[in-house]
Formats: C-alpha cells, structure tokens, sequence
RNA sequence: GGGCCUAUGGUCUAGCGGUUAUGACGUCUGCCUUACACGCAGAAGGCCGGGAGUUCGAAUCUCCCUGGGCCCACCA
C-alpha cells in the first residue's frame, strides 16, 4: 500500500521505467486454452513471424500489437480465445544469414553441417523475436510455441503434401525456371536481382519466305537464333503491317518462323520486331505459352550451347557462343548495325552471374483445374476490409500451377524417393517425418512398377510456403487431436498484412481446401504496412526501416501499441511518425495523472443512486454511450474505434468539463458529505470504466493503474462491461455544460483574468440542476 | 506496361447522401488554477486534388484527368 502510492508521487508521467516493473507481471498471465468450454471459441491463425531478428519491421511490430489487441479484446469479450505462438523458420532468408554469418556457401558445405549452423543461427535469433514480442505483451501462448521446422510440423507438411499426391493433385512438369549457371540450382524470383550492363544490340534480316522481301529483327541474344520460334510485330506498327502472317526464313538455320502480331513488340525499340526464343527472357516464356509455340532448348545446364545449336556453336558458353555467331551473322551478310546499349540484366543475387532461364524438372500443385472453385471460395471468404479481396481475386486470374519443389538445404524434405531400376517415384505413408537425402525409404518399399528394391531420395525440399499454407491445420491439430480440430477448425479469424495475401492467404486457402474442403477461416482479417514519414514502404535494402525496440525503450510499448491502433484504420497503410507517437505517450500520461487525483480520494463503497447529483450523471451516461461504442470496435474487431473515441473522450471531456466541474466537491470544499461521495464515486466509476475499455490496447498501464486502485484480479481477466442504460437528455445536459464552460473560459480570456478569478455571470436556467458545481468551479458570485 | 488502392487545414487522420467538416501533432496568444508545463485556456489555419455528371442537395455516388502508394511484369 505505502509502496504502491509511492509509485503514483514519485512519477508524474508515466515511462518504460514504470513499464518495466509490471511487464513480469503481466507476461506472467495464463490464458489457457479449453476447446471444450461452455464459452464461444474464438480461434486465430496468427502468423508465425519470420525468426530473421533484429532489427525486426516496425510496421509488423505494430501488426502483431494490433492483433494482441484483438485477441485481449475478444477474451474479455467472454470468448475462449485460441490464440497460438508460431515460429516460421524455413527456407532461403535464414540459409542466407548462416552464410554470411559463418562466411560459407550452402553448396560448399556439407548438407548436415550446413542444417546445424541454420539451427543454431535460428535459436538465437527466435530468442531475440521472444524478447521483442514480450517487450509490448503479445499475449499469444508461449508454453506451447510451434516451429516450422520441428519434426511434428515437418510430418504435416509431408503428410498433406502425400495426401495431396494419392488424390493426384501434385503433378511433375519440366516447365522453364530460373537457372543460375554458377550455382548450379533453380532460384527463386526473390533471388533475382537487376543490374544494368552493357550489352550489343544486333540488328540483322530474316529472309521473307513469300517475297523478295526482308524482315530486320533487333537481339541481345542472337545466340539463341537456333531456338527462334516465332517473330512479333506490334499490330498497329505500319512498317510492318505486310508482313503479318507471313513466314520469315532465319538466317544460317534456315528455319521457317511465322510473323505475328502482338501487342508486347514495341515499334520504337530496336527495329519493332522481335524474336521469340527459349528463352530469352520471361516474355518468350508468356509468349511462347500463349501462342502455343514449339519449344526448343539451346542452353544446357552447364551453361552450353547444346546440339540444338549446330556444329559451329555447340558446346561453346553462352557468352562466347554470342561473339561467335555475331562473326557468323557478319560473314552472312546479314547484319545491318550493332549498337550498344545498357540492358537490364536479371543476375543471381549471390554469384551476380546473368541467369538462364532453363526448363527443368519441378513438382507443381495443381490449381489451373480448380482455378474456378478457388474464385468461388475466395468470394465466399469474409474479409475486414472487404476492398482487400480484389487482391486476392485479381491473383486468381492469372495464377498457375505453383511450383513446390526447392533445390535447397533448409527447409522440409520433399519425401519422395526414386526405384534405381526404373525411376518410378516411391511416396511413404503419412504419420512420419522423412529425410530422403540422408534415409533410405521406409522397410520394405518396393517400386510400384518394377517391384524394384533400390531406391534414390529426393534431394529437395519444398517451398516454404507449403510448410506456412497449413499453419490453420497444425494449431487445430488436424492430424494429432480429432476432437480439438473438429472445436477449432475452421478457425474465426486470419490475421494477417496486405503483403502476404498472394502467397501465404492465397495458398493456405488452396492446401486447407484440398485437404478439408472447407475455406480454413470464418473471416480473414487483413492491416495495411507501415510506411516510413514520407509514405515509403520500410524496407532493409532501402535502409529506411526502423527498430520499434529503440521506439519501445523510448516511449514505452504502451504508447506504441496506442499509436499503432489510433493511427489508422485496419486496412490502411499507416505512416510512422515519432511526434505523433510522442502524442500518444503524452495521452497515457494524462491517463495516468487523472488517477493520482482520483487515487487521493480514497474508493467510496456503492452509494444510493438517489444520491448521484445530476452533473455525476451526465457523465456516467457519457461513460455508457463510449462503452457502447467501444464495444462496437472491438466486436468489429478494430481498435481504431476505441482508441480514438477514448483518447477523445478522456482528453476533451473527462478530463477539462467534468473533473474540473467536481474536483472542488471531491475535496469536499463547501459541499456536503453525501455530496462529495457522489464525486468520488463517479470518478471511480468513469476511470474504472476507461481503464477496462483500454485494457486490450495499452495492457500496461490498466494493469498497473488496476492493480494501484482497485486491486484483486487483473483488469486482463475482467470482462469487457456491458453499457447500461442512459437518458440521452444527460447528454444534452452536458453538451450545455461543456458551452457555458467554454463562455465562461472566454469571458476571463477577453478580460485577462486568471481563470480562478472571480466572475459575475448569470446562469442559465437549463444549469440550474449543475448550479453549484459551476458556481465552484468557475469562482461564479451572484 | 498491367492491376488494385488512395487524395480532407503545414503534417497525419475521422466522416461514406443533408452537421457551423472530426480529432491529433505543429504554429501563435495568455496562464506554474493544490492530478498533469509530457499541462490548462484561447486563436489562426480547409473553395474536402482538378474537371464533368447523377441528385432538390455531394467531401461523401458515377466518369475522366492529375498526383501518391502497393503488387505484378519489365524493354527484345
């Protein structure tokens, strides 16, 4: 007691210091979840961060606080809130931190020692994501963290994807991938990067076949003439409008290719025709698709021309291979000019050698066929805010078949093996978590189709989002507790960033939808980013991000989290902006002030409603139209609504008209007795009232503020109070209250008085039933 | 280049068919009033991006233009 009062005289403002003293406290609170309780459940699929450490994004920070809101919000709501711990630890970021970490490449070490050192990297990593998490009181239930790459979610990710084969819907296809020639393996588009290099540009005739006629194409890659399928020419391009339809001849191949017309072929580069090889770059792939062009492969694997490229070039690398049929073209006669240009060149972002783009051997999961369902589910799905579904749909349009298999150290293991007789893959059981690259086969496997007994793992992983898409199956224990999935599954809610919607939201509906048949979530909740001040997505390779640890220690995590929930709507990307964060902090410490003066007064018991004077009133029906409303927001699952009607109501009503209205009678200053008690205990009724609304968004200081006044059970346990009924003429009442206020304050103003000043001032007969507060508070004689 | 979103006082933000257009930060003026100077009170500051339309009536609905953001593609 005599401690506790100590804190509220020595701070004036609240600060992470006083943070500090009550975060054991608070993280140290237990919501366990029963699936099998008499409440309404309320399930979430929260996203498992990225254990990538620090610094960690800002604006994720601030999407994880708002989602801790919403879970705090629906648990004192009255709902048995599932709300889960994940951790994504797959894939290529972390395979590149151990890399510089250990100053090692994945592909010179070997495959045990690589896995180990990623490991590792990622269990410091996750303890600092647990300490950032915990620093603002993400309330998700850290006794039972999941991981991505534990064997118990590695043999759900395996096990969905052997399901998903035996029901055929995995499909092997030799489709054209990023190839990087020095590392020998497919990379990823987010492994592709751009630099501008100079480049010949080689302006040379194809022979038109129907005339004496020429066509003059411009390349960078005439290398690849033995691959040429086909010419474009943009339609509306005049110079051209002859030659549509008609054959061209290639030059030393001597190849008849058809001259199309298609709008890619742009008449003001080059010479406004183009050809179409394999492949060149993405384009002769979108092209070579949509016209359902030959293909035809000229590049190997080792970075060498192959057959296809006739005697003189073959077995030549690319790059010489170039020179020399440029020699080639010249001897011809053919080539009109070479120019030189800057041409931006997609390079390996790790070897900075141009990529090939080579077809090879990958596994997809279908989606083309069910490409329609998919639309269909993806309108069924509720979204907050709905607008954000158009991402989603638009996707759809133009998404393909997705391609799972990596050619990858640290990620879950493709369980597949191949029968060394006759190559026919060999797929385990479900239930158990395989290592193809380093296990042989389960006892007993014998080949399908040549009863053979040998076999050959597979030595890829899967894309990491095959793991992260079933996250929705693993936290409702889909293969591990019937009775709990069939509680929890579908899930209430997704949240998630705006970011993520193509991959993580669009594949986790497609997995969960082929396993269950049943869209994973009842409602899909997705925030906007956080920008930098000047609107610009944080990013490390732009260097604009920003630590919200260093944020955190500054201003507190509370004044964090209440920013990040007042700053825009859900939805909205929001800007981050340290004075206004500043702004917030200054709020919490009014918030804290106003209950050192109500502190002082001591709690009244509950007194007689015929004893609450009618100013008391006023405010108290005030209080219950705000609990409306904030119950409102939180229903709808959006702090905004809260945040700002509090800080609102706190700062512009509470705190300068009614507590200035009543402090005289609070101190019992020429008031009675049972007048005073009615001062205090509205004050007590209003702040308790506030603290249990700003509970979910600032667990802080309400469970400090709880604990100093009121005592017993945390305010985090209390449920979310029920407005009571009110007569709006209160309201009236106080809409007049605030006005005469406002005159009175003006008249001083005009005059120069100090506001303690005496004045001489009717008062309207409408007061007459707050006469005497008014009288107090303005110094009003008759 | 394609798509989506967005545009409200200096900055940010609410409003989503009829209000004197909300609030915050900043600015200016006065005040240390026994909770708070991280405060109190007051003030200035907006033809709600531009144009056309729908409507008795538009910041709010439609179309066009312009600026900004994001995602995708990316110059043979």
């Amino acid at each position: 007691m005599i401690e506790e009062s100590k804190t509220f005289e020595e701070n004036k403002n609240w600060n992470r210091a006083l943070e500090k003293k009550t975060e054991k406290k608070l993280n140290s609170l237990k919501w366990d979840f029963n699936p099998y309780s008499e409440k309404e459940i309320f399930s979430m699929d929260t996203p498992p961060p990225y254990t990538s450490g620090r610094p960690w994004h800002l604006g994720a920070a601030a999407q994880y606080s708002k989602i801790d809101a919403i879970a705090r919000s629906q648990r004192m709501l009255g709902k048995e809130v599932l709300f889960p711990m994940g951790m994504d630890r797959n894939g290529i970021p972390v395979e590149r931190y151990a890399e510089k970490k250990y100053g090692i490449r994945m592909r010179d070490t070997p495959r045990e020692q690589f896995i180990k050192l990623c490991k590792e990297s990622l269990d410091e990593l996750e303890k600092e994501m647990f300490e950032i998490l915990r620093s603002f009181a993400y309330s998700a239930d850290f006794d039972n963290v999941y991981r991505t790459d534990s064997d118990e979610y590695r043999t759900l990710t395996q096990s969905t994807f052997i399901e998903m084969w035996k029901a055929g819907k995995i499909i092997r296809g030799t489709r054209p991938s990023n190839y990087c020639i020095d590392c020998g393996t497919t990379i990823a588009d987010a492994e592709i990067e751009y630099k501008e290099m100079e480049t010949n540009l080689v302006y040379f005739y194809f022979k038109i076949k129907e005339s004496d006629e020429k066509i003059l194409i411009a390349s960078t890659r005439p290398e690849l003439l033995g691959a040429c399928s086909a010419i474009i020419v943009n339609p509306e391009d005049e110079r051209f409008k002859n030659f549509i339809n008609k054959t061209a001849i290639t030059p030393i191949y001597n190849k008849e290719v058809k001259i199309i017309a298609h709008s890619y072929a742009k008449a003001d580069f080059g010479s406004g025709a183009v050809m179409i090889c394999s492949y060149g770059d993405y384009n002769d792939v979108m092209i070579i698709k949509e016209l359902k062009l030959a293909e035809k492969i000229i590049i190997d694997t080792n970075g060498k021309m192959n057959e296809n490229s006739g005697e003189k070039l073959k077995g030549l690398k690319v790059k010489d291979a170039r020179k020399e049929i440029i020699e080639m073209l010249k001897e011809n006669g053919t080539v009109e000019k070479i120019e030189k240009i800057q041409h931006r060149t997609p390079i390996c972002d790790r070897s900075k050698t141009p990529i090939e783009i080579i077809p090879l051997d990958e596994y997809y999961l279908k989606v083309t066929d069910i490409k329609d369902k998919l639309e269909n589910l993806a309108n069924e799905l509720k979204m907050i805010p709905e607008q954000h579904k158009q991402i989603l749909i638009n996707w759809l349009k133009v998404s393909t078949d997705w391609p799972i298999s990596r050619r990858r150290y640290y990620g879950t293991e493709i369980p597949l093996w191949y029968c060394n007789k006759c190559n026919e893959p060999f797929i385990p059981e479900e239930g158990h978590y395989y290592r193809p690259w380093k296990e042989n086969p389960p006892k007993g496997a014998v080949c399908t189709k040549c009863n053979g007994t040998e076999f050959s793992g597979d030595d890829r992983t899967f894309d990491t989002w095959m793991d992260s898409s079933v996250s929705a199956l693993y936290v409702t224990k889909y293969l591990s507790d019937k009775d709990f999935y069939e509680k929890t599954y579908p899930l209430s809610l997704r949240p998630q960033g705006i970011d993520i919607i193509r991959t993580w939201l669009n594949y986790s509906i497609l997995r969960c939808y082929l396993l269950t048949e049943k869209i994973p979530w009842k409602l899909a909740w997705i925030d906007g980013m956080g920008l930098d001040e000047h609107g610009e997505k944080m990013s490390k390779s732009k260097g604009n991000g920003i630590d919200p640890t260093l944020i955190i220690e500054k201003y507190g995590a509370d004044a964090f989290r209440f920013w990040a929930a007042s700053e825009a709507l859900p939805g909205s990307n929001f800007l981050f902006s340290e004075s206004r964060l500043q702004g917030t902090a200054k709020f919490l410490t009014k918030l804290w002030n106003i209950a050192r003066l109500v502190n002082q007064f001591g709690i009244p018991e509950n007194i007689d409603e015929k004893q609450i004077n009618e100013s008391d009133k006023w405010i108290i029906a005030y209080t219950e139209r705000l609990t409306e409303d904030c119950r409102k927001g939180y229903e709808t699952l959006n702090p905004f609504i809260p945040a700002n009607k509090i800080r609102e109501f706190v700062w512009n009503i509470f705190a300068p008209h009614y507590i200035e209205l009543v402090k005289a009678r609070a101190y019992g200053e020429k008031f009675s007795e049972s007048e005073r008690k009615s001062a205090v205990y509205t004050l007590n009724y209003v702040l308790r009232r506030v603290l249990l609304l700003l509970a979910p968004i600032t667990p802080f200081i309400t469970q400090t503020l709880w604990n100093e006044l009121y005592k017993g059970e945390s305010v985090h346990y209390q449920m979310m109070p029920e407005p009571n009924k009110y007569d709006d003429r209160l309201l009236i009442l106080g809409n007049e209250i605030m006005e005469f206020n406002s005159n009175i304050w003006n008249a001083k103003k005009d005059k120069k008085a100090s506001l303690k000043e005496e004045i001489k001032v009717e008062i309207p007969e409408k007061l007459n039933s707050v006469e005497k507060d008014l009288r107090s508070m303005h110094n009003i004689i008759s």
